[in-house]
DNA sequence: TTTAATCATCTAATTAATTAAAAGATTTCT
DNA sequence: AGAAATCTTTTAATTAATTAGATGATTAAA
């Protein structure tokens, strides 16, 4: 037996949903020179194309003739995505406690006052909804 | 080129230093036999030792000879460990913003009040803190 | 209408991760 | 001492992930 494959995007497939969560349907090119631009990952064509194409066969991302070309877009949303990449780190690294996430990430991460103001009320108007 | 291998714990060997942050030292026996019990995960001996093997020449666990066979214990503390797992997630995912991290676990993991409260006195214990 | 440019698909190579059998070494029991 | 039990090391097989060249198809330019 070997790999499990994770039902998350891996850090590539990641850095290539971020750029068409900004701006989307994108042809192979102008996902390229994004990654190298924003990313500095300059990679080969073929490998963008074929990474593309690993995402599309798991559902990551949707594509569309364009002429002879594809047009890429995400096809899950951002939050989802990013929810799911965090509720697994919670159950598997933090056994399901997300005070124990926030301790650490208060405790690790140095905030500054403004992170911490708007984390505070964040929790704040959380707290109230739930009392409703 | 390949895949480059992370500086992080993968998740079999974060499941391995979580038995032994909980108990150490630890021979490889009672290693497996926590991960079946604990983790779910029922491996061969030697597969158990393959991992362990790796994990110490990543410098994840130490090993003491105890007559024929080793101890292992882990190198790293835990809060170190998933802090840096947690502050690459945050870069990667959140971009930096420790508020996106939260908000995104506030909206997606359901937390009840209890934990809420427990996060809003972490938060302000912090920010008092950070004010003297 | 050849030629050049542009895309996609096919093929493939490498490394990490996971898993475990086989072989070898050492200790312990009879 | 010989056999059994117990460990480690060696070898190896599989899949995901990453990267990219080669090949083939289609479109645009000369």
């Amino acid at each position: 037996m070997a790999r499990p494959g994770s039902e998350h995007p891996t850090e590539l497939e990641l850095e290539i949903l971020k750029i068409l969560w900004d701006e989307a349907p994108l042809p192979v090119r102008d996902v390229r020179a994004r990654l190298e631009a924003q990313a500095a990952r300059p990679l080969a064509h073929s490998s963008v194309i074929t990474t593309l194409n690993i995402m599309f066969n798991k559902g990551f991302v949707k594509r569309k003739k364009d002429g002879k070309s594809f047009l890429f877009s995400p096809k899950l949303q951002k939050k989802a995505v990013t929810g799911g990449i965090l509720g697994d780190l919670l159950s598997r690294v933090f056994d399901g406690s997300s005070s124990a996430l926030v301790m650490n990430l208060i405790e690790t991460a140095d905030l500054d006052s403004e992170e911490l103001a708007a984390l505070r009320k964040l929790i704040a108007r959380k707290a109230k909804e739930q009392q409703q």
